[in-house]
RNA sequence: CCGGGGAUGGCGGAGUGGUCAAUCGCAUCUGACUGUAAAUCAGACGUCCAAGGGACUACGGAGGUUCGAAUCCUUCUCCCCGGA
C-alpha cells in the first residue's frame, strides 16, 4: 500500500509534511550559509517581518525582485508577522514594559538604539511580507501571557481574531498571485476554552495553514519574567498541542510555531502537526549543546508514539572538559559535514574560541540532526 | 649604595582597622536555551565537612601593636622607577 505524502504547495516549490524550517529571522540562518543549509537537506526557511522591515527595509527588498533573489534561496519561504517578536520584547529582560506594546490598534515597537517607534498593524504586516515576496504569510498576531487576567486573555483573542479577520481581507485585496498561502494563529494561553474560540472563529475567517501560537509550554501558574531570573522548570504542553489540533477541521494544515525539541516535534507530529519551527538547533550548537544519536551523547531523550513506536537521542554537551580529548566525531552515525571532518575534541576548542567556522559546524550538525528526525518520523509515525 | 613605589586568591586588578574568604574583569567548571534583539544568560569558583549550615587556612616571609589587621609598626626577601 503505496503512501503518498501531504504537502503544502507554494509558488517556491511543494513543502513535504511533516516539515521543519529553520529560522533565518534576520535573512540568514546564523552561522551558515544557505548553501550549507541546502547541503544539510533544509528545504524551507522562516523569516520575520518585523526584523527584515527593521534591518533591511521591505521596500528594498521589492525593489531588490524580492526575498528570494536577495537571499538568493529558491525554495519555500515563511515569514512570521512581527506579533511574537514584539510581545517577546515587552517581556524580555532588560526592556523596560510600555516602551514596546500590543495594543488594539497594532503591534508598537520601540528601537532602543534611536528611540524611534514603529506600528505594525494587521494591514501593514501583510503588506510588509507582501513587498518581502514571502511563499506563506502569517497574520499579526496577539500572545498574551498566561498568567494574564481571564479577562485579559478573553480580550487578547478577541484583538486575534479581529486582527485575523483584517488581514485576510487585506491579503485578499492585494496579494499579487493566486498561489500565495496564508496562515493564522491560535491563541488563547494555557485556557482550553479560549483555545476552541480562537481555532474556531479562525477557521470560519479561513486560511491556508492554521498556526499554533504563544509559547507551548506548561508554565503552572509560574510567571515568564519569575522564570526568566530563576530556574523554573517548564514542561512542553502536549495536552494544550493534541487539543487545539483536534479541534482544527480534519484535513487543514497545522503549523506548531517554535515547537521544538526532537521529542515535542515527534509528540506533534503524532497528533497532527506537520509544520515546526525553532531556535534550538541553531542556538544550541553555538552553545555548544548538540543533538546527537542514542548512545553518543551525555543525555537521553526518548519519546513513544502512540504506535509504539520509540524514538530516542542525545544531548552532548560538548564543552564539558570530558571531551577535552576525545578524537570522535560528534555523531559516529552522522554523515555531515562537521562529523566527517573535525573530532569532539577539535569542536570543543572552536566552540569554546567562538570561532565562526566551529560555530557553523556545529550548527550544520544539529540541522542535519533535525532534518534526518524529521525523515524518520515522516517514515514511521502515522504512515502505518 | 641612596631616595621613592610595590608585593592580594589561576591571571589582571580593587580594598588601606571590624560588615573581608576578600568588589570587578579574564580564565575555569556546571547548567539553561522552544514563532532568535541569545556566538547569550545563570550559578559555582581557598580547603574540608554530617554541605544552602559549619570548621580550618589565607592578602610575599617573620615578628609586633590592637578586643580585632589584607589594612598600622619593625624587619627580611623580591620587583619597579629615579639618583650616584
Amino acid at each position: 500500500m503505496s503512501f503518498i505524502k501531504p504537502k503544502l504547495e507554494t509558488r517556491h516549490g511543494d513543502i513535504f509534511l511533516p516539515a521543519f524550517m529553520p529560522d533565518a529571522t534576520y535573512g540568514f540562518i546564523r552561522c551558515i550559509s544557505f548553501k550549507d543549509a541546502e547541503t544539510v537537506g533544509v528545504s524551507e526557511i522562516v523569516t520575520t517581518t518585523l526584523h527584515l522591515e527593521q534591518k533591511i527595509g521591505s521596500k528594498f527588498i521589492k525593489d531588490f525582485g524580492g526575498i528570494h533573489k536577495y537571499l538568493n534561496w529558491s525554495r519555500p519561504i515563511f515569514s512570521d508577522s512581527g506579533g511574537w517578536q514584539v510581545f517577546s520584547l515587552i517581556n524580555a529582560k532588560n526592556n523596560p514594559r510600555n516602551l514596546h506594546r500590543l495594543s488594539k490598534v497594532g503591534a508598537t515597537f520601540i528601537n532602543p538604539i534611536n528611540g524611534t517607534s514603529s506600528l505594525i498593524t494587521p494591514e501593514t504586516s501583510i503588506q510588509i511580507q507582501l513587498n518581502i515576496g514571502s511563499d506563506v504569510l502569517t497574520v499579526l498576531d496577539n500572545p498574551v501571557h498566561v498568567n494574564s487576567s481571564l479577562a485579559e486573555q478573553k480580550r487578547s483573542v478577541e484583538i486575534n481574531t479581529d486582527w485575523a479577520r483584517r488581514a485576510k481581507k487585506y491579503f485578499d485585496n492585494n496579494k499579487d498571485s493566486e498561489t500565495l498561502k496564508i496562515s493564522c494563529v491560535v491563541q488563547g494561553g494555557d485556557n482550553f476554552e479560549l483555545r476552541k474560540r480562537s481555532a474556531l472563529e479562525l477557521t470560519e475567517i479561513g486560511f491556508d495553514v492554521y498556526n499554533f501560537g504563544g509559547l507551548p509550554l506548561n508554565w503552572s501558574d509560574q510567571l515568564w519574567r519569575v522564570r526568566q531570573q530563576k530556574e523554573v522548570k517548564t514542561t512542553f504542553f502536549r495536552e494544550m498541542l493534541e487539543y487545539v489540533s483536534s479541534i482544527l477541521p480534519v484535513g487543514t494544515i497545522k503549523y506548531a510555531m517554535g515547537v521544538g525539541k526532537p521529542v515535542d516535534i515527534a509528540f506533534c507530529v503524532d497528533v497532527g502537526w506537520q509544520i515546526f519551527d525553532t531556535v534550538l538547533p541553531t542556538r544550541n550548537a553555538r552553545h555548544g549543546l548538540l543533538f546527537v544519536s542514542e548512545g553518543q551523547g551525555d543525555d537521553n531523550f526518548e519519546y513513544l508514539s502512540k504506535s509504539k513506536k520509540r524514538f530516542a537521542y542525545d544531548h552532548l554537551h560538548l564543552k564539558s572538559a570530558r571531551y577535552i580529548k576525545d578524537d570522535r566525531p560528534v555523531d559516529e552515525n552522522c554523515d555531515c559535514e562537521c562529523c566527517r571532518s573535525v573530532s569532539r575534541a577539535y569542536l570543543r576548542h572552536l566552540i569554546r574560541m567562538k570561532e565562526p567556522s566551529g560555530l557553523r559546524l556545529a550548527t550544520i550538525h544539529n540541522l542535519r540532526f533535525y532534518i534526518k528526525w524529521m525523515e524518520k518520523i515522516s517514515d514511521q509515525i502515522g504512515n502505518d
